[in-house]
DNA sequence: CTGGGGAGGGGGCCC
DNA sequence: TGGGCCCCCTCCCCA
């Protein structure tokens, strides 16, 4: 016969000991503070706390003392509190450097906790993914000004890309690897189990997981997966085709959380927490599903300057037996020595793209990215025949438009191509090609484009074809037949 | 069904 | 610190 009650009696006793100092057996300098606390306790809350108590679980007659400096006494405070209470107090401006914490800690309940807790107050990437989707499907391909961002070659993929996993497994091994000891009627277990239900609800719906890439095995956990830069990666560019369904699904978690919060108190939900923060109502959604990328940009910028100064320091220790410095990323396992990297690394999480290409309107995350897309796509950089795959040169190939696709064909193949007719309107003058694959700034090639669109946009199906000799654009333009590839 | 290639995305690292 | 380069990986399309 079990009594539910024992284990939530059993660390509320352990709580109260702690706040009279009662068998206290290791003391927590946080920055000057300290706290006091059973090392039981915290050895099996805590990967970090296992490590250093093992090590001096021989001297058990002297309290252990662990140093913090990485994270704030307050931080340490939201963390001890859920050690012993299952309660986590997260606030917006709390999450962050509880999350980091928790990462240094190896404590993966907070971690999920947070992230979840981050994915709810900003999902931004989710909405503007559904933004673009709702575009997308209303878009199509006479609607120039809604560039082919939104018709992308890549479907909407119910996969993610490779750095992007879906937390399926991850949902899986919470429960393995952690606190159920607390008592599934604590808070933090109802808190969690609501995390995974999400999460794994919307695992499934998403589709397969995707394994990481091995560099990135050094990770501290083999089962910390990656959630959000799948997202992000559909949100602005990588999704083309419509797919309501994603719309949808935003409505269906969001009553389905109406649904869960309703029977939160019976489970002593945590008033104070901001655990789930929002629920969203449909017509908060529809306002939430008209945002902007400037949107994801300014929520990207909350989080860069919300963030603590120090976002992790990592468990990976070197031949000399010293920690490394390095910066890791709250919403995965990722680490980075430097900073700058690090917020690079960020956008793949918020979906921040700041590089839109205005030939087509795909948005990139990187500049060198948006270059080489421009080159390549809009600029035929490549001198090699998209035909034979031989290298060309200004005298024995030409550049080929589809769109606002070029490419190089050689004569030969050009000539073996069937062509109807030369298109007038477009004005050689507008030509953007360049006769030259050199690199260009990001400014005139913006000049370019924006006469691109307005000659060739018009006939995205249209292969216009344009010779180009040394410096001066294409004099003869000729159409052939569409989707030539 | 499968392999090749194009395109895009991300990490490491140098300048 | 940001820009840029290189490399690798993944996805998708097509033959």
């Amino acid at each position: 016969m079990e009594i539910s009650s024992h284990q939530f009696h059993l660390l509320e006793q352990l709580n109260e000991q702690r706040k009279q100092d009662l068998f206290c057996d290791c003391n927590i300098l946080v920055e000057g503070k300290v706290f006091k606390a059973h090392r039981n306790v915290l050895f099996a809350s805590s990967g970090y706390f296992k490590m250093l108590l093992s090590q001096s679980s021989k001297e058990t007659s002297q309290p252990t003392i662990a140093t913090f400096e990485v994270f704030s006494p307050e931080t340490f405070m939201v963390i001890l509190d859920f050690v012993y209470s299952g309660k986590l107090s997260l606030t917006g401006q709390n999450v962050i450097e509880v999350m980091s914490a928790a990462s240094y800690l190896q404590m993966t309940d907070i971690l999920n906790v947070c992230k979840t807790f981050i994915k709810s107050s900003l999902d931004i990437s989710e909405k503007e993914k559904d933004h673009y989707l709702s575009l997308s499907a209303k878009s199509t391909n006479s609607e120039p000004t809604h560039p082919s961002l939104y018709r992308s070659r890549r479907k909407a993929k119910s996969n993610p890309r490779r750095s992007c996993s879906i937390p399926d497994d991850k949902a899986n091994t919470v429960n393995e690897n952690s606190w159920s000891s607390y008592g599934s009627y604590l808070s933090s277990e109802v808190i969690l189990q609501r995390a995974e239900t999400q999460l794994s609800k919307r695992g499934r719906k998403q589709g397969s997981m995707r394994k990481r890439r091995k560099h990135l095995g050094l990770a501290q956990t083999r089962d910390f997966v990656q959630y959000k830069s799948n997202k992000a990666e559909r949100a602005s560019g990588g999704c083309s085709t419509a797919d309501s369904s994603h719309v949808s699904r935003v409505r269906e978690e969001a009553e389905c959380d109406a649904e869960n919060a309703a029977d939160r108190d019976d489970y002593g939900y945590n008033h104070e927490s901001e655990v789930m923060p929002k629920r969203w109502s449909v017509a908060q959604l529809e306002q939430e599903l008209s945002r902007t990328p400037e949107f994801v940009e300014l929520k990207a910028e909350e989080l860069y300057t919300s963030m603590p100064t120090i976002l992790g320091v990592m468990s990976s220790w070197n031949e000399d037996d010293l920690p490394r410095m390095r910066f890791k990323c709250p919403f995965c396992t990722h680490t980075v020595k430097r900073r700058a990297d690090l917020k690079r690394h960020l956008r793949c999480h918020t979906g921040e793209r700041p590089y839109p290409c205005e030939a087509c309107g795909k948005r990139f995350t990187r500049l060198e990215h948006l270059r080489n897309h421009f080159q390549t796509i809009h600029q035929a950089g490549k001198l090699i025949c998209r035909k034979c795959k031989r290298h060309v040169t200004e005298l024995t190939g030409c550049v080929v438009q589809q769109g606002t696709r070029r490419y190089r064909l050689c004569h030969k193949c050009l000539a073996e191509t069937n062509f109807d007719s030369i298109p007038d309107d477009l004005d050689a003058e507008h030509s953007p090609v360049s006769s030259t694959g050199n690199k260009r700034s990001k400014w005139a090639l913006e000049e370019e484009q924006k006469s691109d669109e307005e000659t060739v946009e018009e006939e995205p199906y249209n292969l216009v074809v344009r010779h180009v000799n040394d410096d001066t654009p294409a004099e003869v333009d000729e159409k052939v037949k569409p989707n030539l590839r």
